[in-house]
DNA sequence: CTGCAAACTGAAAACGTTTACAGTTGTTCA
DNA sequence: TGAACAACTGTAAACGTTTTCAGTTTGCAG
């Protein structure tokens, strides 16, 4: 391995030189230089780097879980630009865990020189986690106080929310189920929230025994979904807040012999594989995976760039917009 | 941050006892020197570590397409079992490309210490480019050449294969058509062979019209289907290379009104998720990939903790079984 | 007690950079 | 021609560890 020495040596400068003609500033021969480093291969050491300058071109992407396609295209989205940047990524997953967050996080900040994380909790303990990190942030997907001091990438839920509760009204659904995630995160909150005031502007109101919240799981998907057809199946349409537990409660209602749309209009938010290969193709409320990892990798690029200027930019919240995909599975309810 | 120095001040011992301890020697008051760990909240900088001993704690995970689920669950594997041992991983993609992974690799073998890769070409000049680093590689579903001096992790693709040959022979089928990926890969090639010796030794030849490969992508098989469908489908069954290609395929069937089982049953390599949830619930050859994930951690930190022994072990190729999970998308050939 | 091996310790060098500081060279203008 | 200034350059000190080398301490047998 050639180091900054030998190509000193080789081109007749000192090691500062070449350095600084890295660091792109002008010296008086530049062409040996660059023969000597093409010459010898050589490539700046990355720990030396890191140890001296404090900059690792490393970011660290922490998300619930990386075998999840929606976070593995996130972060493939993220990867896309900050390669091109000249950054790698380090990747971790959380388990939808704080303390695995606070673990992964503090062994991974003398390596890296910022964060995109899809935090666990939306927590008083998180937001000053990643406070005390001292390093630009970016959350994705979720938030974890109702204005965090760090930039935000989501999509637009309560639209996406709102857009699958019209579509239900249009069709003359009166009877609606929901299956939802978990209030203490942003798109279960919001999603839930936002879908059930749409219905309540129409003057429709959910029976709470058709209201299922758990965990976003395809799990709990399953139950919640056993557990409205042991109750009766009372509804004519449920709307289901992701897709692994949508793809949970299809399971369920498959399997109970339900059919969709005839007995029952199904819409979900997030796309995924297949949906519409399904017997009834599935309609959905689809986002952005990559554009939200484009977006996000772009705002923490810019604020390492940032990081030398006097005054360090807002903080920016983006939103970005969500797609109602109509496909097969909602119908007009059946007549009585 | 509190350093070394802080610690060994703190505890006053010398930084070289404090140093030592971190490195599982024993030293006189262990105790004292704890307590001014977690006292400052002291953690080694990693890269000062990695420049004074070239340990890095980290491992580079190269595979084709992060975002593609399969990949993303290996990762997963990976990640599992390398972070139980205090290492960390480096994602990129390759895109298929043997430039891009020269080039990630280039720029992180200063960085990490092990690589595991799914390869993009089983070509000498890969093959050349992996032993050139100088560390320990394992290379993962795919191999380089046909006894590569790496560990190797795959699954038993011809075993698979024959499988899916015998369930389709069992069930009566002797006009049988192939979709297959790239047959300069491992699997794209030892699938494909194996599948039609194993229909050779039943006596069942494939028509060259009913023989089409190409890359392991979804447009792939989706256009393969349809080159089938326009040839007539003069066969009564169909065995797709791997999941991409088959959900492709199945698009394409689905599209063309072709019913799965009655007038098509279709088998292929890799599940996928919602598979089961299919109008015909597709019978598949599944692979482990959270285990093929462990193993290829495994082996690489093996390696990495023999790197300073005498002598290194054997490479090692791990086979690892493969299932078939028969569900509804096969059964006997419609009566002519 | 003494001596000797074993167990531990500290000083200092090294890893490969970046960067402050103090020069040196080159250019321009009186 | 020389002064003033800009543009570039080199030396050397850091960054935070690990590790070699040469001690020092401890424990134990004689």
């Amino acid at each position: 391995m050639a180091n900054i020495h030998d190509v000193a040596q080789a081109a007749g400068v000192s090691i500062a030189t070449v350095s600084r003609m890295l660091a792109g500033e002008n010296i008086r021969n530049r062409t040996a230089v660059e023969n000597a480093i093409s010459a010898l291969g050589y490539r700046p050491n990355a720990s030396a780097r890191g140890l001296r300058s404090g900059r690792h071109h490393t970011i660290a992407v922490i998300v619930p879980d990386i075998a999840n396609p929606y976070f593995a295209t996130l972060v493939r989205g993220i990867e896309e630009r900050v390669i091109a940047r000249g950054y790698r990524i380090i990747v971790a997953s959380s388990d939808e865990q704080f303390t695995a967050e606070t673990e992964v996080l503090g062994g991974l900040m003398d390596a890296v020189d910022a964060v995109a994380i899809v935090p666990a909790e939306a927590s008083e303990r998180t937001n000053l986690m990643l406070a005390e990190l001292g390093k630009p942030v970016v959350l994705i997907d979720r938030t974890v106080s109702d204005s965090p001091d760090f930039d935000l990438v989501h999509v637009d839920n309560a639209k996406g929310a709102r857009m699958a509760a019209e579509h239900l009204l249009s069709l003359g659904h009166r009877k609606i189920a929901i299956i939802s995630g978990r209030q203490e995160s942003l798109p279960g909150q919001v999603r839930h929230t936002a879908f059930i005031e749409a219905l309540a502007a129409a003057g429709v109101e959910i029976d709470p025994g058709n209201i299922k919240i758990g965990e976003f799981t395809r799990a709990f998907g399953q139950s919640a979904a056993s557990e409205l057809i042991d109750g009766g199946l009372d509804f004519t349409a449920v709307f289901v807040g992701n897709n692994t537990m949508a793809q949970g409660a299809l399971l369920s209602f498959h399997e109970a012999g339900i059919t969709i749309p005839e007995r029952l209009s199904f819409i979900c938010f997030d796309d995924f594989d297949l949906a519409e290969l399904l017997p009834a193709p599935v309609t959905v409320i689809s986002r952005p995976a990559i554009a939200e990892g484009h977006a996000a990798a772009d705002l923490l690029l810019a604020r390492i760039q940032a990081l030398d200027a006097a005054e360090q930019p807002a903080f920016r919240h983006l939103i970005l917009p969500v797609q109602l995909t109509v496909r097969q599975s909602c119908a007009a309810p059946a007549g009585p």
